[in-house]
DNA sequence: TTTCGGCACGGTAGCGCTACCATGATTGGC
DNA sequence: GCCAATCATGGTAGCGCTACCGTGCCGAAA
């Protein structure tokens, strides 16, 4: 092929990669012929001679949650326009499903890589510090991250959202949650130190499903929907909040680990005619798009998710050119979105 | 590597493509080595030399709607236990951006393609066409695939459910929808055959904003949302139901572009104290998780998004190894969800 | 015993590209 | 007019793996 343009073939390879570094007149030799033979060049062959790619690895533990897909939209708005090439994997929430993906993306030789949570396992983790590529954990925050992290404090959101819903005099506050990330586990952790610092105690146990009432729930999905899914359908939200109704008749308050579930909650109680927020308080978690359309306007936690992807990816392309100069730990934090579902306080009083 | 296992090099690759071809004692040797190693074959190296790879490219339209995160559900189960490697890429509805990926993801020589929807440019086709590998057709079907197609009729989806609602007794229905891609609009042909056969008018037109609007719209969003995502938010629907009524007061249903749109109506509807179903059916497209949550529950168009998925790496599975012996085009049908947000008949004449 | 097909394994030669260095042409300063 | 510095271009030698063929060995048939 480089034979047809009339020139060598480095000088093809270099007009295609640094235009720049050719004269003007090869260059247009080398693009007609490129033209002509529909030329593409081979990837493969280019990442095993320059032991690089453009590929940029993302891991997610899941595709279906709004939470990550957000996370995923920041990182494609961030490699817009650049070089980089988003491959993205999907670990479903199974740290050996993980460190699996982790293994298969670096024999890829990926520019950089980023993946979600703290938590990967010894093998992944070394995997990745070995990997000699720049690497940023996201969607949460550790004193020790691999190279660098970026995300949020989960306890530090369940324990602000908790205070906001005691600050606006709910006293019996349960905690709902179908299932168990390890980020939840740190939202719970934070409910539980908000109650504690203002001596409530926790009404009733609706955050943990038993092993068998899993397994009942999962079979009523579709065949191949996994759990995580369905542990968060406002459906379970109707079924929990009922539970957690029966085991703690006085409750005033739920606390959603996420806003599907609160969803389910307010139809609840829209269905049992319970008055949010007068006689009952409902927060999720997120922020997704619905909550400012219900009626009434649904509580929630915002998580800079959008913008976390792209921080990350502005991370990493500085990373890549060594011109980085921040933290290694950046806490995004999160806000508290105070709508009418927990407004009991102001409004009503005045 | 290979010299320390004391075997030859090629030994080493058959040991590990195809384990049975060698013999107990090399193969026993060879994975020690591997793992004292921890030697990890270049996958670049084994694509440029054996001309192949294990990846399925699968490109979607979007990352942030349930829609295709469901489809991506079925392929990731699809896949499991095979050698296949799943690759996502996304066009984010821009038929450029999908001819872009196209030609990206072939230089990687994938094992085979997976596309959404059946409107590639001619460029993308031709691509395609000439991939050396099987390509699939999701989510949509057509007379002219590329090579197999695998979906549903949209058009005959709004036309059943625009049915469904004339057979309930509504007579002034509006269709909804934020944003039109492709796939929206063979649903409104068909909600408008569903008319036009029962001799029914469009009471309005609310199905497409000006393009003023679509920018005001958009600018209301976070930065960097695109605007596909804020043109199927709740606030939305409950925005686009206020016009049609104020258009057309007499307007006794509301048939959405997509269930979140109907969730709006739906809060819309309870914030106005408009009585839904007897006054007002209410129904969505696609049948999202939230539709039997809620109070009264959402009737939509059932899509059978996860199963498309996995039917298409099937289907990709069997070509590969000839073994695919179905048409070339599969419709999957679709499935009205008849529930209380437009059961005017039956129960209340009981 | 010879012959031959089948088996396990190794050597060689690329796959298509790029890193590295070499070459020749051009420029500018003395 | 000479030399060094700078530029554009080309040649060579791999990157790490696998396709292809070849070697030596075995047991079964002649």
């Amino acid at each position: 092929m480089a034979a047809l343009a009339g020139v060598g073939a480095i000088t093809v390879s270099r007009a295609l990669r640094s235009p720049e570094l050719v004269s003007e007149t090869l260059r247009r030799q080398i693009d007609k012929a490129v033209r002509d033979l529909a030329y593409v060049p081979d990837l493969n062959a280019r990442a095993l001679a320059s032991k690089r790619t453009d590929v940029l690895g993302v891991l997610v533990p899941s595709l279906s949650h709004t939470v990550f897909t957000d996370v995923l939209r920041g990182v494609y708005d961030g490699v817009d326009g650049t070089k980089l090439q988003v491959q993205v994997g999907n670990t479903r929430y199974d740290p050996h499903e993980e460190e699996r993906l982790v293994a298969s993306f670096l024999r890829h030789k990926p520019a950089a890589m980023i993946v979600s949570g703290v938590d990967q396992t010894p093998a992944a983790r070394a995997m990745l510090e070995n990997a000699g590529c720049p690497v940023v954990q996201i969607m949460d925050v550790t004193d020790d991250p691999i190279q660098l992290c970026i995300g949020f404090r989960h306890d530090e959101a369940g324990r602000l959202m908790t205070e906001h819903l005691i600050a606006q005099g709910y006293r019996r506050i349960a905690f709902i949650s179908g299932w168990m990330s390890i980020r939840s586990t740190g939202r719970l952790r934070g409910y539980r130190k908000a109650l504690a610092d203002a001596g409530l105690t926790e009404p009733c146990l609706t955050h943990s499903l038993s092993r068998e009432e899993l397994t009942r729930l999962a079979a009523m999905s579709e065949p191949g929907v996994p759990p995580f899914l369905e542990f968060s359908r406002p459906s379970l939200g109707r079924e929990m909040f009922r539970r957690a109704l029966a085991s703690a008749p006085d409750l005033d308050a739920v606390f959603c680990n996420n806003d599907s579930l609160a969803l389910g909650v307010l139809f609840e109680c829209l269905a049992q005619g319970i008055d949010v927020p007068r006689d009952m308080g409902v927060a999720g978690f997120n922020d997704l798009d619905f909550t400012d359309a219900c009626s009434p306007s649904l509580s929630s936690v915002r998580t800079h998710r959008y913008r976390n992807g792209y921080a990350a990816v502005t991370a990493v392309r500085q990373l890549m050119d060594g011109s980085y100069e921040g933290p290694n730990v950046v806490d995004l934090g999160v806000e508290i979105a105070a709508r009418r579902s927990t407004q009991r306080c102001v409004g009503d009083v005045a």
